[in-house]
RNA sequence: GGCCCGUUCGUCUAGGGGUUAGGACGCCAGGUUUUCAUCCUGGUAACAGGGGUUCGAUUCCCCUACGGGCUACCA
């Protein structure tokens, strides 16, 4: 009874895949890693119009980031490929014609032109017109057509398209997954065509032979393709072919407002909506979000463990799923959360890793070492400044400080502590320490305390403008710890400087 | 319009015939930090509405409303 589990994420070519779609792989990755099954990549290519130059390699880039890795698919051959529907275009036509014979499936001569002005006339009357049991024998096919009147279009060459002849008067009973028995009439269902009159199967047709052929045992995909389940169930029957289970995943839903969610939200609301870029869009990699944040975030999305467990690794998240558990309802997307989840990765990483992608980025704004000394001393910056920050990138934001004296001061700061004995205070405290060897964080500390003591001065008279004018703001981490980062004399000369400046 | 799917805090969700309806994000407050942030503690806030069934319904059933999907020789 329980076959060998195979899934596969079949995506189409026609642009990049965006994070409903990486969900979509995710789930069945992980439902074909729960079962020590198969996961597939296939391309669903056979609309050539819509065709778009560089998605498949957006789509395996995509999923390689994500770490979520194909068995078999492009470019990783498993015995049942090829993977690419394009390649596989002299296998569909017979499957339609095999239905043709048995009486499931005919030729339709209807062209376009036709069936379009037939839609808007229905349409200007308020009617929906569709290709059903109702019409079918009016319109121009090999059912309402004497056969040699059929002959003879095909022998002219007339193009066609091959329709699925739905039976009427049926009930037909539908099993998902997710959402259990779905009952269907089929008398609202239309003559969907399998097969394309440029010689092409519609997506209908390839994809139950692909999934037969590849022995796909579980489908799972968005519910947007749950309408077309009975008619999928029906092709099964029809082949006679042992049909996969079905498991439709709620869709994902725009932040606010209605509908879902579409490549415009990420752009109007600042958020990624692709994993990587894609010509003006931004994606999750090039904005600093990690891979392992992202998926633990759409993991998240319309599935839950049933604990309070919001922190998963893959591996943990192979252990944990299960379709049981997948909602029936649409989720709309925070980014708020996949922040959230991004700040938490990151305090995880190591700090040499962190410095390591800060490197790049200081290099990037011309700093190709930071002090003399550099590595260690980024790690240790990093240090300082990690718990703050969510993407990497902040690390610059947070301690600017470190590399460049300030420029300007926060203005409200200055007004608020820069009083009238400051600059004196600050001079006479440079000249103290300068007097210093060891510009340790504990030395200074000490110094400064007992200097401060001393002199009986205030010690948030001290502390906040020293920090003032070390940093350009009332920011950042303990101030000993900046100055001896910074070093002695660039310490002293910020505070010269700004003790002239203000 | 037709067909189908859905509906617990603002959001993601747990729960399920009798609960103070739990957690997380966000937000707010307090604490820590002589800064800011992190962090910690606390707080705010929900069963769409109406009918049934039942001793009792947020939980089961029906209707309505609302949300969503599909309705192509696109996937």
């Amino acid at each position: 009874m329980s076959r060998k589990v195979r899934v596969r994420f079949a995506p189409s070519p026609t642009g990049p895949l965006h994070i409903g779609g990486i969900r979509t792989a995710l789930f069945n990755y992980l439902y074909a890693k729960k079962h020590n099954g198969q996961f597939i990549l296939r391309i669903e290519d056979t609309d050539q119009s819509r065709y778009v130059e560089g998605a498949e390699q957006y789509i395996i880039d995509a999923l390689a980031w994500c770490g979520i890795p194909y068995d078999e698919g492009p470019g990783k051959e498993g015995g049942l490929g090829p993977y690419r529907q394009s390649e596989r275009k002299h296998l569909y036509r017979q499957y339609a014609e095999q239905l043709i014979t048995s009486g499931t499936a005919y030729y339709a001569f209807d062209s376009p032109e036709e069936l379009d002005g037939r839609r808007k006339d229905h349409e200007a009357r308020g009617k929906t017109f569709i290709y059903n049991w109702d019409n079918r024998l009016k319109l121009s096919n090999s059912l309402s057509l004497s056969e040699a009147q059929v002959r003879t279009k095909l022998d002219k060459g007339e193009g066609y398209v091959i329709r699925f002849k739905t039976p009427q008067d049926k009930t037909l009973s539908l099993q998902d997954l997710i959402r259990g028995e779905i009952e269907i009439d089929t008398n609202t269902l239309d003559d969907k065509v399998l097969f394309k009159s440029d010689g092409m199967p519609t997506y209908h047709l390839a994809n139950i032979v692909d999934d037969h052929l590849m022995e796909i045992s579980h489908v799972i995909r968005g519910e947007e393709w749950l309408p077309s389940l009975a008619l999928h169930q029906q092709l099964y029957d029809a082949f006679k072919w042992q049909a996969p289970e079905f498991a439709h995943l709620p869709l994902i839903l725009k932040p606010t407002g209605k509908g879902k969610l579409s490549k415009r939200d990420g752009e109007k609301m600042g958020f990624p909506v692709y994993p990587l870029s894609w010509e003006d869009f931004k994606g999750y990699r090039e904005e600093g979000y990690f891979p392992e944040a992202v998926l633990n975030f759409l993991a998240l999305l319309g599935w839950n463990p049933g604990t309070e467990q919001e922190i998963f690794s893959l591996k943990e998240l192979v252990g944990s799923f299960t379709l049981e558990r997948v909602h029936k309802s649409a989720a709309r997307f925070d980014p708020d959360k996949t922040k959230w989840y991004n700040h938490h990765y990151l305090q995880q990483k190591g700090n040499e890793e962190l410095a390591r992608a800060f490197q790049e980025i200081l290099n990037a704004k011309g700093f190709d070492s930071v002090r003399p000394g550099s590595f260690d001393h980024l790690v240790r910056v990093v240090s300082l400044i990690k718990d703050r920050a969510t993407f990497v990138a902040d690390f610059w934001e947070l301690g600017d400080y470190f590399f460049l004296g300030p420029t300007s001061y926060n203005e409200k700061a200055v007004k608020k502590h820069w009083k009238e004995g400051t600059a004196e205070i600050l001079r006479k405290l440079v000249s103290e320490l300068d007097l210093m060897e060891e510009f340790s964080s504990e030395r200074i500390e000490k110094r400064v305390k007992s200097w401060i003591a001393e002199n009986a001065v205030s010690f948030g008279g001290v502390m906040l403008p020293m920090r003032l004018v070390l940093a350009g703001d009332l920011k950042g981490p303990h101030l000993f710890d900046i100055m001896e980062l910074i070093g002695k004399d660039e310490s002293l000369l910020r505070i010269k400087r700004a003790v002239e400046f203000l």
